[in-house]
DNA sequence: CCCCAGGTAGGCT
DNA sequence: AGCCTACATGGG
């Protein structure tokens, strides 16, 4: 993909490769805003303004590094989408609906605390309850707030993440705060995926479902399967219609897909719950 | 009133 | 090990 960076900007000239609102709206990200014709977008203390024009997207930011990498503009998707294509037929429309998706590389302690967060809600109740979270103990920086550190996250109690609206979520996300302080995410990075997930579901909170997600969306695990309500009708619909347990629909696709089946799982999920 | 939303923890066999 | 169910909250 051709992308020139500057200063504090990062503009993409082949738009078939980099759709903002796909990107952003399938589910991956609970820390955007749609504001007009633009998106800003958050991630830790950092922010991008997303626009484009007839002829390329413009990714404006101070940290035109951390984005690069943030928006994994160094991967080939026209490759990996070949390839899925031509060794699953039934994809190809999901492919095109989705076309332009990129896996985003997101900060760990925010993914977490985001699919933690995620478990049986939607994803609008989700955004606003991570938006609180920023507002009310995040730093604030020019025209908008950072993530909140751990140290400060774990500064609260259970009262004020039910007022955040994480319901019986609450008492959950004080226990994983504690468990990750503990843990350090980051040393995470070098362990092998089913270790990693291993060390992940030890958290209050994070079932095999979410560690799936923390390890696709920031951790860059593409040999995971997320299996959530959504993928359970498609695989209903594609695969087996009486199956109803979801370790053993995990276990199948992880199978089927290999190491593309985290790809496979955004393009499936974002097509069934957005098209028609 | 019901069911659903990017499921999980805890209790039961 | 596997099944069952309660769980806060807001929207359709």
């Amino acid at each position: 993909m051709k992308y020139l960076i500057t200063k504090d900007k990062i503009e993409i000239f082949d738009k078939s490769e980099f759709n903002i609102a796909h990107i952003l709206e399938c589910g991956q990200i609970f820390t955007y805003e749609k504001q007009g014709n633009s998106y800003a977008v958050f991630s830790n203390d950092k922010k991008a303004v997303l626009t484009e024009d007839e002829s390329k997207i413009v990714i404006s930011t101070k940290d035109t590094a951390y984005f690069e990498n943030f928006f994994d503009l160094k991967t080939d998707y026209s490759l990996i989408k070949n390839t899925l294509a031509s060794k699953f037929n039934f994809l190809i429309p999901m492919l095109e609906y989705g076309s332009g998706i990129r896996i985003l590389k997101q900060d760990k302690l925010e993914t977490l605390v985001g699919f933690i967060i995620s478990a049986n809600n939607n994803i609008k109740r989700i955004m606003a309850s991570m938006q609180f979270l920023r507002e009310k103990l995040g730093k604030k920086i020019e025209d908008y707030y950072a993530f909140p550190t751990l140290d400060k996250l774990t500064e609260c109690d259970e009262e004020f993440f039910v007022a955040a609206g994480l319901g019986y979520r609450a008492k959950q996300i004080v226990k994983a705060l504690f468990a990750t302080k503990q843990i350090d995410l980051e040393s995470l990075e070098t362990l092998s995926t089913s270790k990693l997930k291993e060390k992940l579901l030890t958290i209050c909170g994070v079932g095999s479902k979410v560690a799936d997600c923390v390890m696709l969306f920031a951790y860059g695990r593409q040999d995971v399967f997320p299996v959530d309500t959504w993928i359970e009708k498609v695989y209903h619909e594609c695969f087996d219609s009486s199956c109803q347990n979801r370790d053993v629909m995990r276990e199948n696709l992880v199978q089927k897909f290999g190491n593309l089946a985290g790809y496979a799982q955004q393009y499936m999920f974002y097509f069934k719950r957005t098209s028609k």
